[in-house]
DNA sequence: AACCTGTATGTAAACGCTAACCTACGAATA
DNA sequence: TATTCGTAGGTTAGCGTTTACATACAGGTT
């Protein structure tokens, strides 16, 4: 119970925060009445919109959130899962989502999934369950047909950055991952590289299927042949990247230079060149992905494409509210732009 | 008005979740019986127990978090604000306190502030405000007096790495600045360093008095006199860092290693320092502070003080809840140790 | 036998708000 | 003149919980 449940709202003795009740009694008005001022909904005329402004200033009101999303089913929560909170990739689209939200004066309810499906399936039935209003999820761990169950419940979500290809009814934000990276191959052709070598995220992925498509359509607007040998499969981290590098440079013909399809796999890369007393970029180009801040403290700071990742966020918010709004709004699927950002980790074949 | 509205109870069709009225019907007793099941309060015959269980069980019901936080006062929202999120410093912190709400089965509602201190005061009146029970702070912008105020409203918080030094009844969460800073100049006092600079944090920060008093204590105990030329103020960023290293490197007698007050700080040095042409660490040795994942793909590796960053979130939770059991418990001030990681930053002078 | 005490459960009143519904009034329309 | 319409604002029934209070019963204690 709380502390102020033997009260009267004529006792209150003002410690806590005012209620509606005390409002409307102060402005002499109802509690409909302050509630349509508050939420800018139905009639109400200059002159008592005013007197009630002003009271609602004075005494600090701001609506109880529990109550108001008890009473309209709304509560200004916005649930975002995210599989971890701190890889500068997640970090980045989760500042941008919040700064979205914030001008729309919503909160953000943050669940990191840890990359557990079951944690991230009991996260969503708890966020559907009256907490939030609607969710934001990053690289869902959840299949196609869990999201369309949650779509059916009612429970309005967009995807971004979607690990799997979805359901055509769920709006999905997303970069330009196959445009990227033909640009990043096509980089390293015009340097005059023709070993060039990939290191991949898991397979199925979306990311990695769309960024590979892309470096086969750049090899093959070059002429080159894709040879299986040059191609990794990793994890999209700098341990995988290392090993997946460690292993390309011990073939009989190793890549002069290597694809690491995000920064991660790249930075792992640049460390087994490093072991191997290889340069970069003198003996081995490396070029990544994603563009986020690691990539400007290595050395050499490192060639990747860039990607709009707190504008990813907000783009997100932007088609939740939309979504929110209108019901009936067609799914919408966005694709930012990526873009190669040249640094010092790439240079012609043995530019030594 | 939600869609349900009209419905009544027995007229429910099933979508969306069951309500505890659904649940005491299908059990066969009171909703006063449900939710002292689902609570843990009260009694509750072990057969009566086992029966609700079980139709929780089959029907998914969890309490709507709403009308609980409505009725009892408690949401199991926490506010956390923090000034960004993005910089590793606060996403690994931010990362610990989720893990540990999660096992307490509360969410983290997030609000980046942008360093902007009203933002972060009106967050923070509108956390205050029914939606959440309770915030955690990391690294506030508000006065001392501000926090007081927030206390005596009734508003319980904990601060992580509080600024400013703050009134003793707030409980606190840091680290051990001064003996990591101590640890940090004893180090490279023990190579042969003499000439020692320490690149700072803003003045006024406890984390730059604290480390700063660390690293006097260091330099006493060796005998060497603190040089105040040697002494830079910056803003624990990496453009900072730089200026501060170049302005350093610039001096007629340079110092041979600087401490760095921050990764950040340190890699901008390192930048500076490979401006210049000076091999790091062989020319210049270089400390950091923080171990944040930087420190380990910059090159060379950095040396640097460990702070528990996570462990600093839970234990911050930790004060948390123990602070809402216990109301009365004094204010409690938690130093979390630090320790000094020796990589590839640091060497004896003139070590070519 | 009368009275506790501990256990078990039900009843119903809040919690603070929203929105459906209602009343009222002046102006425009038929 | 009667009717409709647009505007303004009050009344009140929930929203789904929790919990104070009431009730009931079994087994001790005086």
């Amino acid at each position: 119970m709380s502390p102020e449940r033997e009260r009267t709202v004529a006792a209150r003795d003002g410690v806590g925060r005012p209620t509606i009740r005390e409002i409307a009694a102060f402005a002499g008005v109802s509690t409909a009445t302050v509630s349509r001022v508050v939420n800018g909904s139905g009639y109400v005329s200059q002159a008592t919109r005013a007197t009630v402004e002003r009271v609602v200033r004075e005494h600090g009101y701001s609506a109880n959130r529990n109550a108001r999303g008890l009473s309209a089913g709304r509560t200004g929560l916005v649930g975002v899962t995210v599989p971890l909170i701190h890889p500068a990739y997640f970090s980045v689209i989760v500042a941008g989502v919040a700064e979205a939200l914030y001008e729309q004066d919503m909160r953000i309810v943050l669940c990191p999934t840890l990359h557990e499906h079951d944690r991230e399936v009991s996260l969503l039935e708890r966020l559907m369950h009256g907490t939030t209003d609607c969710a934001l999820l990053v690289l869902p761990e959840e299949s196609s047909g869990e999201l369309r169950t949650l779509m059916e419940h009612g429970f309005r979500f967009v995807v971004v950055d979607p690990r799997m290809r979805i359901d055509e009814r769920v709006p999905t934000v997303s970069a330009a991952h196959s445009a990227g990276a033909n640009q990043a191959t096509a980089h390293l052709l015009e340097l005059g590289h023709r070993r060039i070598a990939a290191i991949t995220g898991p397979g199925g992925w979306m990311a990695t299927e769309e960024r590979l498509r892309g470096h086969r359509s750049a090899l093959a607007a070059a002429g080159v042949l894709p040879n299986p040998a040059l191609l990794v499969e990793s994890n999209f981290e700098v341990d995988g990247g290392r090993a997946a590098a460690a292993a390309l440079l011990e073939l009989a013909e190793p890549p002069t230079a290597i694809f690491a399809f995000n920064d991660q796999l790249a930075i792992g890369a640049m460390q087994a060149a490093l072991e191997r007393g290889l340069r970069v970029p003198a003996e081995l180009s490396i070029v990544g992905f994603d563009d986020t801040a690691e990539a400007e403290i290595v050395t050499p700071r490192l060639t990747t494409v860039h990607q709009p990742l707190a504008e990813i966020g907000r783009m997100g918010v932007s088609l939740l509210t939309r979504q929110l709004e209108n019901q009936r709004l067609e799914a919408l699927h966005v694709e930012l732009e990526t873009k190669l950002v040249v640094r010092a980790s790439t240079a012609p074949p043995g530019a030594a």
